[in-house]
Parts: structure tokens; C-alpha cells; sequence
DNA sequence: TTAACATTTAACTTAATCGTTAAATATAAC
DNA sequence: GTTATATTTAACGATTAAGTTAAATGTTAA
């Protein structure tokens, strides 16, 4: 179920760039939004959606919530690449 | 676009387990439908949405037509998610 | 305790996705 | 050439996903 979740939260390009903008360190959600095109309701479910994956962690200050990247848990993606590349790699030697 | 396509034919489970079944070797069309319980109309357009992500190739033979995985496409999955990682794994450092 | 700000949740609309059945296409076999 | 087999494409219905606006929640500050 986790991988499924995981590929699922990583098929939008939204919730991509989220992930990308957190490379640089944590944002509150507002600031998340002003990178957007799309209302503040909708960052709020990508948000959602990223932390149900576990792929951000969220942490209330005052009145702004703060995310940041959790990215470990893109280790068992790239475990399953690397398992159907294995096979692939092979195949292509022949 | 490209990586885009890539995660959208990963986001589905049967996509994945089609994929998964190709590690073994090239199957037919119904060989791979014989796999799942779902119609053949509905893998084939499984089939379909892979092969536009070139994740697989076909190859026609006689009436059948055959299918091999492509895993090399995921590399560029592998290089954002590297990227992402390395960002956050230096955070964890801290 | 009211007003303002930051964010989420609810209700709703529209678009995309996935499945089915039926029809079309391509090849092989009789 | 007609029939059978393998696969895809088309048309449709049901479910899920993503966006919007409006209301609700939580926190700070007047």
C-alpha cells in the first residue's frame, strides 16, 4: 500500500514541484502557495496528500504550519527501479 | 514530459505488476491478461499507456504480439529521486 | 472577546481514469 | 475465401482526482 501511495502522490506534477521547492529547506504552507497558480484550498490538499505518503512532515508554529521534505521513503522506489532494471540490465548484455 | 509520463504509467498497480512480469521475459498480450482479472481490452490499454511511457517495446509475430520490458526510462526517475534525496539526507546530517 | 490572519475542510463541478461490452483489425488455418 | 484466434479500438458508465468558492478551525493580537 505504501508504494502505491508514494507513486500515486508522485504522479503530479503540483505535488512534484512541492517536493522540489522543499529541497530548499522548510516553508509554511502560504509561502507553498505563492509559488502556485492554483488557490490556497488546493495546495492545501496536495499537502495532504504528500503527507499521507509520508513524503513531507508538517509541524504547526504560531499560526503558520510548516512542511518539510521527508525524502526517505522514496527509498523503497528506488529499490523496485533498481530490482526491474536489474533484469533489464541483463537482458540488454545479451 | 517525459518523466511525467513515466509516473503515470508507474501509478497503477496492474502497470506495475505487468512490469514486474516482464522481468521474466517477453510475454504475449494474453499471456499477460492471463495474469490478471481483468479483460483483455482493459490490459491492452494498460499496454498501451506503458508503451507510450516506452516502458515496454512490441514486437508482432504471427498473431501474437509480444512485449519486453524497457526499464531504461527509469533512470530519469532515479536521477530526481537521487536529487531529492541528496537534499534531504544532508538535512538529516544536521 | 473581537478582529485578523493562516490554513484546512466541505460542497460542488469538471475532467480524467479504469473497467465493461461490442465492433474493428490483423494474421493464420482450414 | 471463410472461419478462428489474438489483439486493439470505440462507446459508454462508474469512480476517482483536481480545481473552485465558501465555511470552519486554530492562533495571534488589538
Amino acid at each position: 500500500m505504501s508504494l502505491q501511495n508514494t507513486l500515486k502522490a508522485l504522479s503530479d506534477p503540483i505535488r512534484r514541484e512541492i517536493l522540489n521547492l522543499l529541497k530548499g529547506g522548510r516553508l509554511s504552507a502560504g509561502e507553498i502557495t505563492g509559488h502556485f497558480s492554483v488557490t490556497g484550498a488546493a495546495i492545501s490538499r496536495h499537502l495532504s496528500l504528500l503527507r499521507e505518503a509520508d513524503l513531507i512532515r508538517d509541524t504547526r508554529e504560531g499560526k503558520f504550519i510548516f512542511y518539510e521534505l521527508n525524502a526517505s521513503v522514496l527509498e523503497e522506489i528506488m529499490l523496485w527501479i533498481t530490482d526491474l532494471k536489474g533484469a533489464n540490465d541483463h537482458a540488454e548484455e545479451e
